[in-house]
DNA sequence: GCCCATTTGTGCGTATGTATG
DNA sequence: GCATACATACGCACAAATGGG
């Protein structure tokens, strides 16, 4: 074992620590610990990690707990494996995992997506119920407006609901750092989780008058509205969202998960 | 063991054959062989199976190879185990099982679909290449119209392409049968997978005038156009659909894939 | 409430097969 | 050919939940 995987093993180790817990099986254990390194950033695409004979040797784990918990990584995609090879943090090559998951209209080309210019409007809790808190379900709802630009055509408008106690970075991070950042790629980090469902409610309506001064279109304009209720796992909610449509020439890929490569393996 | 568990095995064990082949691992084959036994009607919702330790007397496998192949089958949503009680095969209370996969515009109660009454209106090989070759990638490819009435309020027009060899009962039913038939339910017999997964692909377009007329809209209409590249496992394809939509007031609910359990869950 | 057989869930250790370099 | 490393398979022991007496 060359000193870059003992500092690994290392690493992991000590994560290990923090979710080793009566009632957490071990092999979900290593599972969260391997997410959570790489989800943070820690562990870089491409890594290679050691073995599972020098992990057995390292952990108190037995090589059949090990190779359950890399394989549910593997069945998320976070780590890759290859027989007589090894075991290696999954990479994205391009620049998909940077796209958004939303608001992913298709440019002249075919295989990309059009930028997205996001605004922050409004920050600011909600107290009274909507179809959001029987998602949520949680004690306080935060509530992010944005506009979204999307290239120099036409813009989008956005209402984004969390758990701010969950979701904490949506409610830490000062507005200027948040406008900057992939929502999708904050809740990876918070969660370790990739979102991995989602429920889109899509109905033409006619759009209140502030929203249609917010992304320039005139008063009363009709469009399109599309409602989300997103999860991560199996059907843990993390957020809701509200997008104002206005018409438009484009095609929308409306993703299935967090999960989704792009359009080059579509 | 009481008679109706020995005889499940015994016909798990006919079944075994047909999938133990060199170069499938055993508890892949268990899988397929449990799966396609839920898919084509043999074992039905809520049936209980043997237990662990009456499989592995019966059949040449070990106890962590069956316990592998039924942790795959609890993945999927194909069977529910219960610590203490049993396993059992996963039943849809529900007439959600029986709804479509697409076209689910929800009702004036807000908790059910209106409606879906199809009508074929063509079935023919087709010639050209089009946005489906890429995806189906098979010699032949099939295409099925159909006007999809929504309630009594609007039609829906649908084509629906398909690789006959794979999908056969769209390719040998006769097409009085084949109107009656949930395709969704028609592909997992076939396949005995579940859709895993869509891409969807949204826009707003004028409607051809045939579309026009098939769907009793006036010529010229503009209205949303969704293309949909569907597909079972991790990424098998199956199907690509394109479906025309006229200006409605309803709310679509868009598929996450083909577990999804209606909006109860939601 | 308690005990107990049943059944699944977790964890360990070992052996062997197969792809990689 | 050979060592390495993951993939499959087997068998055992014990924990935890269930359901009935």
């Amino acid at each position: 074992m060359d000193q870059d995987q003992a500092s690994i093993g290392a690493d992991l180790q000590r994560r290990l620590d923090h979710y080793v817990r009566p009632g957490i099986p071990k092999y979900m254990a290593m599972r969260d610990a391997i997410a959570h390194a790489v989800a943070d950033g820690s562990w870089v695409p491409g890594l290679r990690l050691p073995t599972e004979v020098e992990w057995a040797a390292t952990l108190p784990l037995s090589i059949g707990t090990i190779q359950r918990a890399l394989r549910m990584l593997v069945d998320e995609g976070i780590i890759v494996r290859q027989q007589g090879s090894g075991t290696f943090v999954a990479g994205q090559p391009d620049e998909s995992m940077h796209a958004p998951l939303h608001c992913r209209f298709i440019d002249d080309s075919g295989t990309g997506y059009l930028p997205v210019y996001p605004k922050i409007v409004d920050r600011h809790d909600v107290k009274e119920p909507g179809p959001w808190t029987d998602h949520l379900r949680c004690p306080r709802t935060l509530c992010i407006e944005r506009v979204l630009a999307i290239g120099d055509e036409f813009s989008v408008f956005s209402r984004f609901y969390a758990d701010p106690q969950r979701l904490s970075a949506f409610q830490s991070l000062p507005l200027k750092k948040l406008a900057n950042e992939n929502f999708k790629e904050l809740i990876m980090r918070d969660t370790a989780q990739a979102i991995g469902r989602m429920d889109q409610y899509l109905s033409a309506r006619r759009f209140e008058a502030p929203i249609c001064k917010a992304i320039g279109v005139r008063s009363g304009t009709c469009g399109q509205r599309l409602d989300i209720r997103a999860y991560v796992g199996k059907g843990s909610p993390v957020y809701y969202q509200e997008l104002f449509i206005p018409p438009n020439e484009r095609v929308l890929h409306l993703a299935r998960d967090g999960r989704d490569r792009g359009l080059a393996e579509g």
